[in-house]
DNA sequence: ATGGTCGGTACCCGA
């Protein structure tokens, strides 16, 4: 079996002992982590290293965004398939070495938009303008024949079942018509398939997130899928199990986000 | 009716 687990952070130096508590007891080939919040210097590569993660790809900057690869497997050409480079801290990129076939692996954080969902207001715009940005980027990647992942935060709940409340999500940001449009226009320009909806039916609740404000976060349980495990055709057969690790929202000292794990046969 | 809480950083911004 091979397993890749994906989690925003909400900052690794705050919550290490966490994230290695999961690596112990998940035990994933590789850990995709978002919104890390530190630059390289900072990063704690010692302790990941320590516990067998000693194939890391990381890209910080101070305070915000920030993602990490961090492996039990050879990560080759890191940053070969990046949509940019070196500038927002937002995607990057490497090749998994896996003994059943080598992927391509991609961590992104797409913005979150902020809370006007309005064409004209900045966030929004960077949000979308981000999407497309990947869209295209994808697209001009189709003839690259190698088995892809794509994960991370997508910042979109596409689905009715992906948020607490269809009908009252629809005005905000997350869950807006444009921005599940453009989610598609991504996925479909990516070649990209749900692994996680590929094992839970379209029509049963999954999330993700829960807002830090939500006062019992369990039992009001107001959450959107943002996080997603996306493959090419060529890993569909691989596929073998997903589990959301939504205890962890319970943790002392939680990310707003919970882990989220994707088996593949090997 | 339009809240509420986090984390990093520096007295506010982004989520």
């Amino acid at each position: 079996m091979m397993r890749v687990i994906t989690w925003n952070i909400n900052s690794v130096r705050l919550r290490l002992a966490l994230v290695l508590d999961v690596l112990k007891q998940h035990k994933p080939d590789v850990l995709c982590l978002q919104e890390t919040k530190t630059p390289d210097e900072f990063f704690p590569a010692e302790a990941f290293h320590q516990a067998g993660y000693v194939h890391q790809h990381v890209a910080g900057m101070k305070g915000y965004n920030g993602v990490a690869i961090l492996s039990r497997l050879p990560l080759d050409k890191p940053d070969q398939y990046q949509r940019v480079k070196r500038d927002d801290k937002r995607h990057i990129s490497a090749v998994v070495k896996d003994p059943a076939g080598d992927f391509l692996l991609h961590n992104v954080y797409i913005p979150a938009g902020g809370y006007e969902a309005d064409l004209t207001a900045e966030k929004f715009r960077h949000k979308l303008d981000f999407v497309d940005d990947l869209a295209a980027f994808f697209a001009a990647q189709k003839q690259n024949k190698i088995p892809a992942m794509l994960v991370g935060d997508l910042n979109i709940a596409p689905l009715e079942h992906d948020v607490w409340d269809h009908k009252k999500m629809l005005k905000v940001v997350s869950h807006t018509p444009i921005e599940v449009e453009k989610f598609a226009r991504l996925a479909e320009q990516g070649s990209w398939y749900d692994a996680i909806r590929h094992f839970v039916p379209a029509d049963k609740k999954l999330y993700t997130w829960w807002s830090y404000r939500a006062a019992d976060w369990d039992t009001a349980d107001k959450g959107r899928r943002l996080d997603h495990m996306w493959v090419t055709p060529p890993l569909k057969e691989r596929l073998k199990s997903q589990a959301i690790l939504r205890d962890l929202r319970g943790a002392v000292q939680p990310s707003d986000h919970v882990p989220v794990i994707l088996d593949l046969k090997r």
